[in-house]
DNA sequence: GCAATAGTGGACCATTTGGTACGTTATTTT
DNA sequence: AAAATAACGTACCAAATGGTCCACTATTGC
């Protein structure tokens, strides 16, 4: 009963996350979240308790969003996944890099709820690597290392597409990569 | 004549690094600063144009003590120079990771002087990487993009310093990685 | 059609922001 | 010591911030 919503909060968090995404929490304000959701102030008070709320359920999505597309879940586990797990460097929602790298920068001054789904998706993204690993080199303990330089790597390419380097380069530099781990 | 600064602009830069480096230009007030050096806002706002004119100032101070340094420069070139220059994550100035990779979040909201600087200082950085990979493996079209993975791999253990994991953890990363490129 | 209800837009609020102006204080030079 | 001067502390400013409130509007179920 009554009126209904001209949104769905789902499409408002696709805007969010992207906002979220280039500026930061803190250098979003929250007119800057009504115009590019188009959603007025009160509407956006309405579905989230504040400005953290937003953020927080920003990244819930975003990563529920990830998940879905099962990067690292594909079969056959491999090399190949590994792979298209680095080229989520190429961006989405209109963004570069990844939403989580870009924020990391401000993890102190997060929300603890965004710290947690943060941490916790990197573990998992570290324990779907190990798969893939381990389906191409057998089970062992470096696999857990390689894991590790493997995300290392991953937030740093994340990283330099904020300095804006051309497709090319970033596909030439995972290539690269892509070797020196394949090799050994 | 007259009165004499309580102040030393390179202390009032060494106590700005610190404050940026943790919290970013944006969410970087002129208290916080003002707390932070000592200084009052008159007193910044006499040896500083304004906030940005800080941050490009702390940003410039912040390499040129790197620099100094001269890690990837020490004779003899080679591995230990590269080793040195990854360990430049443990930081400096009571902060983890880097100044310049943490600010590379907000690069397109940053004064355009402080972006000049951060290009600049990898492309510095870069060139002399290639240098230090040519005396282990002679001149190569690939120790060029060896440095840029080198470089990426810093970027990547940098940032995450902001997730706060021991040392030892990072040790070994960075152990891992050595041996991997060393290896080829 | 009408009352009940849910959503919207905008006025409004206290606080904080970056930045300026200026009177006061300390020090140097003569 | 006194004039000159440079730095300091503080009051102040307009603008923007995150957030609340409420009159109004549209839609529902009866």
């Amino acid at each position: 009963m009554g009126r209904r919503k001209l949104f769905t909060r789902e499409d408002v968090l696709d805007k969010a996350i992207a906002v979220f995404w280039k500026h930061g929490l803190a250098e979003t304000s929250v007119q800057d979240l009504e115009r590019a959701t188009g959603v007025g102030k009160s509407g956006l008070y309405a579905e989230f308790k504040d400005k953290e709320d937003l953020f927080v359920a920003s990244m819930r999505r975003y990563f529920d969003v990830l998940v879905a597309r099962g990067t690292l879940t594909n079969q056959p586990l491999g090399w190949n996944n590994v792979e298209n797990f680095l080229k989520v460097c190429y961006g989405s929602w209109g963004q570069k890099g990844c939403f989580s790298v870009n924020s990391m920068r401000e993890f102190s001054d997060l929300p603890p709820k965004a710290r947690q789904i943060m941490v916790e998706s990197v573990t998992k993204a570290h324990r779907l690597l190990i798969g893939n690993l381990a389906a191409e080199r057998g089970d062992g303990e470096d696999n857990d290392s390689l894991a590790g330089l493997i995300i290392t790597f991953f937030s740093g390419i994340c990283l330099e597409q904020n300095l804006g380097p051309d497709r090319a380069r970033i596909t030439k530099k995972i290539e690269d990569f892509m070797q020196l781990i394949r090799g050994i």
